[in-house]
DNA sequence: TCACATTTGTCCGTATGTATC
DNA sequence: AGATACATACGGACAAATGTG
């Protein structure tokens, strides 16, 4: 009984500024819209329709959060069609990983299985395109380590062009937070190493970077000979060192 | 070059809401704040962090975009902790999947191996409550549907709950996430169907629906059995049998 | 280089609707 | 039912930032 009055709940108790972010987010969603394009100003757009501007900022305010569009100020600035949301994603789950307090066991646990199966759809899909850009990555990889940097970004960029490649959207996303709240961790755990004494940290940081880059690009070759098992078996021993490393950093 | 002018860039150019939103995220993150704790009135807010009510009301509106309060109209109403994140990220992989344009193939598929790998999981690690709840689960959908309900909510906790029986809170995410788009994709191919004829259709959904119902049923028993075999065949084909009618909806 | 126009960021004051006591 | 407390929304104003001529 109780269940029926769920339905048919709510029908118009959505404030002002949630309709005008809606009506802009759908206009994203069919296309009207599309990435770079630029929208009136925030006075202008109270006048088109016809609210003040301070619901109007509300409004973006949401669009700006959700990743649908960026805001940039002074002359020729305004609100900007974004091309992609899921960086947006990857934030969030920043935070539920903190408010749940998600364990380094877990993420890496968790990542070890999914990226294990990602794989196997690599192998299968990767075209020369992706092959390519993997290269590319592991070759600004380099030059950082040269450089005595380390390559975190690339690194983590690493996987996320390999979720690319088994041609799977809900791979990347999946594959793409868990490699965000990877690189907070890192960063967060690698930032209590910058000491005093930091030239000693820091260059085993790059050792480090340069083993996981080595990997990769063995892993890069495996996947061009369409060697699964080989592929398989050196992304599976990559990720559990690397998460052997987070483990141990955390003392 | 350019590469080392991006670094250092900024430093101090965070907006006023922001730094409202971040100080109070900072303190729930720490604890000081708890769910169902209420925050100072907007007024209020506005006195304590010296700054006007606009600032705090965009402050408020991205910490409750983001998940971490509500806001509730009224005497004796205002700011409330409450930590909705996961239904905001679930939100946001809807958007996502919208934006980025994903189909149902990629859909079905990541469900598929993902839950297959989470099953692996729930067979070692389920205890008596998950099994207690499961149970519990699969009596209230079958409740619905000798009411002639469809149990949609029901077969999408079904997913959800095993996640939370692998006791690894990635999996509880992604599994969540996936199921929301899979439970919206669900609502509103089957919502096609509730034409003038729809007595007819709607208890083959019914139908349908009761399929699923038995199949977790039996899932249940094969995890009380520690029969990993058998419940991740289970599991694979009733998975492939939802993938499969929901592409039969597409249509 | 410098002034200018545009746009966001922030503030104040006020009015209204709504939920609670 | 009335008073109170709160979010919601409006209008006007100025400051700060940023690109343009």
């Amino acid at each position: 009984m109780n269940e029926h009055q769920k339905l048919f709940k709510p029908i118009k108790n959505e404030r002002t500024f949630e309709k005008v972010s809606r009506r802009i987010k759908r206009l994203i969603f069919d296309g009207v819209l599309k990435p770079g394009d630029r929208l009136p100003s925030e006075t202008e757009l109270a006048h088109q329709f016809d609210v003040s501007r301070q619901t109007i900022r509300e409004g973006l305010r949401i669009l700006e959060l959700s990743g649908f569009i960026t805001i940039q100020k002074g002359g020729s600035g305004g609100p900007l069609i974004q091309t992609t949301i899921l960086n947006t994603i990857n934030n969030l789950f920043l935070d539920a990983f903190q408010l749940e307090k998600v364990t380094t066991e877990e993420l890496t646990l968790a990542r070890f299985e999914i990226e294990r199966v990602v794989m196997d759809y690599v192998i299968d899909r990767a075209d020369d395109s992706d092959i390519q850009r993997l290269r590319e990555n592991v070759q600004r990889a380099r030059m950082k380590i040269e450089n005595n940097l380390v390559a975190v970004d690339e690194n983590i960029e690493f996987h996320n062009l390999l979720a690319e490649a088994s041609k799977n959207h809900v791979f990347v996303m999946v594959v793409g937070s868990i490699a965000a709240v990877v690189r907070d961790h890192t960063s967060r755990l690698t930032a209590n190493l910058e000491g005093p004494d930091n030239t000693g940290a820091y260059s085993e940081s790059v050792l480090k970077s340069k083993n996981a880059v080595d990997i990769h690009e063995k892993i890069v070759e495996a996947i061009e000979a369409k060697d699964r098992k080989k592929a398989k078996q050196l992304m599976e021993s990559h990720l559990q060192e690397v998460g052997h490393r987070l483990e141990s950093l955390k003392d």
